[in-house]
DNA sequence: ACAATATTTCAAGAGTTCTTGTAGTATTGA
DNA sequence: TCAATACTACAAGAACTCTTGAAATATTGT
């Protein structure tokens, strides 16, 4: 993790829509959300949560891929992590005893998600 | 952990030299820092360090203690977990045996530092 | 091919943040 | 008391972000 990485992140989650949009895909998991279920979940503009998502996306924080018309937007759990050991990197350092312990953060995508890829109803 | 104070701490770490204080006392740990030793090891001008000291502490990320005329500058680490908490809360809800585990999460604060408190050369 | 649906791009105004110098307040030491 | 030191408050311009509607692009189903 590099300064101007971890600072984009930051930017990324300091807006409140963004924020909601990210806790609410990473309450999602691997299945993720389309673009449109984020916008009625969230009762957004289509037109603003797309620069949002946009947004997130470019730094990092969440990946897209397209299911036909649909975009399939996903937290990216491991880039989190690393922005976790970011911030937390030397503790206390001299005295790491009394520190954090962030080194057994792992990611959702370790599980491939063959799960179904529900769609909404159309 | 509320929304606004979330997003209080993400806009105050994505200024680049917000980033670096907080780290640097991240490092510090208990002992902390004062202002004008912060000023020095990142060659910033007194007033825009102290603007930007300000807003992390508006915000809770950094605690202030006077010294005589020093003003010491320390992490606030509890925080900075219930942060992570925050931001992986319920991470792939209906599978979280594939989720990150911040459970474990404890400060650095702890340990209510009894350690001799360094002040620098007069 | 056509209409409907899903999403993005663009432009522009309102609001916010960052940096810097100058000036101010508070504490220390002689 | 006086000078030096440590730090903060203020002001103003430059730069950036957010929101919105209108228009554009791409995909699907008939």
């Amino acid at each position: 993790m590099d300064q101007t990485t971890a600072i984009g992140m930051f930017e990324s989650l300091s807006s409140p829509v963004r924020l909601d949009v990210y806790r609410l895909l990473v309450r999602r998991g691997p299945e993720g959300m389309v673009a449109g279920d984020i916008s009625a979940a969230l009762d957004l503009p289509p037109t603003n949560l797309s620069f949002h998502l946009k947004t997130l996306t470019r730094v990092g924080l969440l990946s897209v891929t397209q299911e036909g018309r649909y975009q399939r937007y996903r937290a990216n759990i491991p880039l989190m992590a690393e922005l976790i050991a970011y911030l937390t990197e030397e503790c206390c350092a001299g005295h790491p005893e009394l520190c954090v312990d962030v080194s057994a953060l792992s990611g959702c995508v370790d599980a491939d998600s063959d799960l179904p890829a529900t769609r909404r109803e159309p």
